[in-house]
DNA sequence: AACGATTTGTTCGTATGTATC
DNA sequence: TGATACATACGAACAAATCGT
């Protein structure tokens, strides 16, 4: 009839997280000094610990101690720029909240593949055609950030873009050299976010907890020409726990790029008053 | 030196999963089959069971088995039309691929606070100062969809927007009854994406298992009127598992409002083919 | 409606390994 | 090196949910 007891003695740590009583980074009891605590056993304490790591409350470690994580300070990417998303250009770390930082980009990985399915349906290419794609991780200092990877149809490089199949990065960005080569602009694009869990090459990438509680963003993008032929798909994945993203519509008055809100939530949220239980 | 044994005993479900060997939907052997089958423990078995569900691969039903789940079709919403959120505007149903469904929204819960800390300063306002909140529940058919709270500065009911307090939805939305009573126009604003372990209020309405690994989107919207000054800050959580969001950027060109790629991941993803561990 | 068989859920005990200080 | 703390693994017993007879 009641809770089980280790979700009860999860819900007291919880709230003895949630009220201050136990801060960030402050060491929770060890196990054993908790399996005196509740009457319980070390088991038993144990899959306590764990709902809580998988709700994000706390973290182990071996040989330390069990520990209150705090909420990260998040990095921030400016969604409605170009410049913004795709070629590594506006982005918040949280050590300069009010000016852009520059990720750092790896040389691409370059594969060609033939398209098909999904791929080729949002690149609207016959089944089977010829696609390059460019994959690259990218940095905020020495942290990795994100994973991306973009897809051109390989007609571009028979048109004579051939600088897209060389492995070195283009500093100045994709979308500027196919319109010097070609004079291609990307007029518009569609923004689709997601999330998921990592999987195991996002997982070391990033350094997330091998339990897998931690998912990722996936943004993809699907750009377009003037003509309104697809220009290129692209695919970057953030880890969720410390990655948030802004849209601005219309022009915004200047609150600080950093949005005053992050890193505390409201007083009051979508759910924290009562009822809802209809 | 090896990876534990419950990690290759996960590791190996899920590449059976992920190989199509065992579709969505299909009964994992039981916990006893699989204790004889890799030569273990039953707990060891369930420890390994424990990360497949963490990851969100599979689900136990107490008394039936355990199962594979498969990817939700998504709930779309389209950020880049006011419609689109706060009033309950575009959203595309997994049953209605090309088609907006219009949500259906319980009447709000009214309360009154004082504004302070991160909502007194998003919504510029003494600290101290006097705000509404409307809290709703929005379902698509009976599932339910959101939770949203939008808090309003009280200045506008004495004003003469009285019916900001009533606890009644304005099907017509709340943005137009203040250009009627005020001549107030909502302008232009920002939306903030980010994700995060639900409270218990979300989980239960929402009927999220109660292991907490699936997290919720919140997007904070903040409204500005044509001087600039704030309108309202709305906060909206969805279940993440069966919740994407689309931005278009220009006249993106149709390809369908619903993205053709929902459902089924590239098939190169940002990290699906090798190297990274650099 | 009752019962038994099956399957997952909870709790305990115990032993040993590994990481950190 | 020893002590401490978490990680892995096994065994066992009973509870609770589901399903078919």
């Amino acid at each position: 009839m009641p809770d089980p007891m280790y979700r009860s003695i999860a819900d007291d740590l919880r709230d003895k997280i949630e009220s201050g009583e136990l801060g960030r980074g402050t060491q929770l009891p060890t196990e054993l000094e908790l399996r005196d605590q509740y009457n319980a056993s070390r088991n038993t304490i144990r899959d306590a610990v764990k709902l809580l790591i998988t709700r994000g409350l706390v973290e182990t470690r071996p040989g330390q101690g069990t520990f209150v994580v705090g909420k990260l300070d998040p990095y921030i990417t400016i969604l409605d720029l170009d410049t913004g998303f795709g070629e590594g250009g506006l982005v918040y770390a949280p050590d300069r909240p009010t000016e852009p930082t520059t990720p750092r980009v790896s040389d691409p990985r370059i594969e060609i593949h033939q398209a098909a399915g999904t791929l080729a349906d949002e690149l609207q290419l016959e089944d089977g055609a010829a696609v390059i794609s460019r994959h690259q991780q990218r940095f905020i200092g020495d942290a990795p950030w994100s994973l991306q990877t973009t897809w051109y149809p390989m007609h571009f490089v028979d048109e004579g873009a051939v600088s897209l199949i060389k492995a070195k990065d283009m500093p100045q960005g994709v979308v500027r050299y196919l319109g010097e080569a070609l004079g291609i602009k990307q007029a518009r694009w569609r923004d689709q976010i997601s999330v998921r869990a990592p999987d195991p090459i996002e997982a070391r990438f990033f350094g997330l907890p091998d339990d897998g509680h931690v998912r990722v963003f996936e943004i993809r993008r699907i750009a377009f020409q003037d003509s309104g032929a697809p220009l290129r798909l692209t695919v970057t994945t953030y880890p969720a726990d410390r990655n948030e993203f802004v849209m601005n519509v219309g022009d915004v008055p200047d609150t600080g790029a950093h949005p005053p809100g992050s890193g505390q939530p409201a007083p009051d949220g979508p759910g924290a008053t009562a009822a809802d239980q209809g």
